[in-house]
DNA sequence: AAAACTATGGCAGTAGTGTTGACATATTTT
DNA sequence: AAAATATGTCAACACTACTGCCATAGTTTT
């Protein structure tokens, strides 16, 4: 029966095709995250460090206010988190040019070179499951994966990652 | 330059394309989390009893170690967890059969119709990102995301994954 | 110029999830 | 009988997130 069903439609999704999509995206999401946390754990910071350094390091000069719309933390969150980064030196502060209430944010060379050192181990195993799945695989990655973003600011992050 | 490369190399990695990436599960799975987040919460659980819900769920029987190793959590963390899960009557231990110093976990009806009602969010949301991508992509999504899985155990957690 | 709004920052308190290490109990294996 | 295993529990700690409240500086509106 279950054979009949895919055959007739191979779009007809099963629950167990659907549970499988979840389940790889948990054990993908652990695996990936932890070369990041082992570099983090010697600088003393966690995950929230690294996101904040990310963001800020494809966006130099990103604001306060963009940034936690981009994270969807709460002000507070950010706020300890760049406040360690600031006090060691990873990220500077400069005021708007524009807006002069604004804070710019920007990596130091410090930061940038962290920051350069947990993306080579994260964008290694990337290149690896890119080239090991090949580029169609990759097409169809990305389409799932955007399809999964929610549908009202989809078309704003696609613009803001594919900018570059 | 970059044109050149990539048509020399449809599968030579620019970095922007590794960024990419990396954003897009940034962001697919900051919004795929949001769904059962806001059902859990009306609980008074989090993430971590939904993880245990799932894979409970899905493996009637689990025994407390199996579930650890899964997880990639410590046993304290897990207890935590589990205790509310019990004492909320989500959850029920049964000593093991073959070997009774094991705790097997199910759901109970309860537990059977939290787990639903989160699965039914998740789920609906990957079957619309799945019909939108289309039945290639869907097979290109499973393929890198199975690569990002830390390749030793990749055998193991593909197996049980499509065990079903 | 005064009032209202905005961007940022800080404080206090709380919750969820994770960690380590030590110890206890029941059960199985050697 | 001794060793190993599966589980549970306690205490203590760290990171990340939240809410609510208040403050300051700067911009916009009236």
């Amino acid at each position: 029966m279950t054979d009949l069903k895919s055959l007739a439609n191979p779009l007809f999704l099963r629950e167990d095709e659907l549970r499988q999509a979840i389940e790889l995206l948990f054990y993908a999401y652990r695996d990936f995250t932890r070369g990041p946390d082992e570099i983090l754990e010697r600088y003393g910071f966690g995950r929230a460090h690294h996101r904040a350094l990310h963001f800020i390091s494809g966006n130099p000069g990103i604001t306060v206010a963009e940034l936690l719309a981009i994270l969807r933390i709460t002000k507070q969150s950010l706020s300890r988190v760049l406040s360690a980064l600031i006090e060691g030196g990873f990220v500077r502060q400069q005021q708007g040019t524009r807006d002069r209430r604004q804070r710019q944010l920007f990596l130091t060379d410090q930061g940038k070179h962290l920051e350069r050192q947990i993306a080579t181990v994260q964008q290694a195993k990337v290149a690896e499951a890119y080239r090991e799945a090949g580029a169609e695989a990759v097409a169809g990655y990305r389409k799932v994966l955007s399809g999964l973003i929610d549908a009202q600011e989809r078309p704003a992050i696609l613009r803001a990652i594919q900018r570059r």
